[in-house]
DNA sequence: CGGCGCATGTAACTTGTTACATGATTCC
DNA sequence: GGAATCATGTAACAAGTTACATGCGCCG
């Protein structure tokens, strides 16, 4: 069973189907908007474009009005279109995750409790930022929705992010209190 | 820069450190205690352990009284212990976390919102199926600690699960909710 | 005119999964 | 004796990252 099928060309699609992009802008808004639960390289963007276009699930763009070469841009076929609404309907695979810190936290006691405390403090740290950048994202939004847009959407992603977020913190401050009250047992 | 080496064989180690197994054993104790953090196929188990013991990091290990053959332990070097400690000590490396569902639910205004709902009722099942895994094993754990073994390093893990678990329900159960206002409008 | 950011692309590599081959042992 | 599970391993493939090559256009 080939269960797998690469998720990149389904998100190259649904980034089609809001206007023509080139894979650089897709690789800019991934990273920008998506970071928080997605990522791609331009070795899988830019091929993926090219197989896309061959399969005829996209088509290069030429703008009317814009002359400007070196910009490669695509479209959304119409067959594009309901590959991705196909792709949409298929139920969600099992997402496989990887927490190195969780093995290193489980692994803790060949270690000083100081070297686990300074890594748990990082993870912390870290995702107290990215909830300041949700926190500022949100209100941008809130600022610029109109009707039509996916708004709810984006809203309920970020949403995702930031329940997630406040679990990462939560849990990374009881861990450290139980790491001092362990240290001076 | 070769920021990623596979941590693969820092988790075989890690387990070794308890005591010799073999890798049929090592990918049960992964899928049954760490299949909420962490994975590992066949495909990489053995090959690693085979490059473990020719770097010296592990040895084959031949139980005293048990004649049992068809059954290749492995235990940890020194060096072994050492490479682990080196690398616990290290930062942690970004997680990349890629969800399917996410991306669906960014998309999905091509799509029927019934369609939608019903990704996030398999997901907040999914979920609420593992905490209910996760109260039982903490049960089970009380039970079984004794002093000397990693019992507060697994009960951290284990919170992290459990909270991330229920911020992945709360958060099905608020989408649920925007859904079907949505709906209703 | 030099450097930076924009932009496209690819080749080499690493990582990881899947499917298969093979055979022993256990339990019914 | 047949099914399930234990057990080890590999080959083929798929997925994904990184580093590099290349060149344009703009700004100071």
């Amino acid at each position: 069973m080939k269960a797998t099928r690469s998720k990149t060309r389904y998100l190259i699609l649904g980034l089609l189907t809001e206007g023509p992009l080139s894979g650089y802008e897709i690789k800019k808004v991934v990273d920008i908007r998506f970071s928080y639960f997605w990522s791609e390289s331009y070795g899988q963007i830019y091929p993926e474009l090219a197989r896309l276009a061959q399969e005829g699930l996209a088509e290069e763009y030429s703008a009317e009005g814009e002359s400007r070469k070196e910009k490669k841009r695509y479209q959304i076929t119409d067959r594009g279109a309901d590959a991705l609404r196909e792709w949409l309907q298929l139920p969600v695979e099992k997402e496989v995750v990887r927490f190195e810190l969780l093995l290193k936290l489980f692994f803790s006691g060949q270690l000083p409790a100081q070297a686990v405390a300074d890594h748990i403090k990082a993870f912390e740290l870290a995702h107290k930022r990215q909830l300041e950048l949700f926190r500022r994202f949100e209100q941008e939004l809130q600022e610029t929705r109109h009707p039509g847009d996916n708004h709810e959407e984006v809203l309920m992603v970020l949403l995702f992010g930031q329940k997630v977020g406040s679990a990462y913190v939560e849990w990374s401050q009881e861990v450290l209190k139980r790491l001092e009250e362990k240290a001076q047992a």
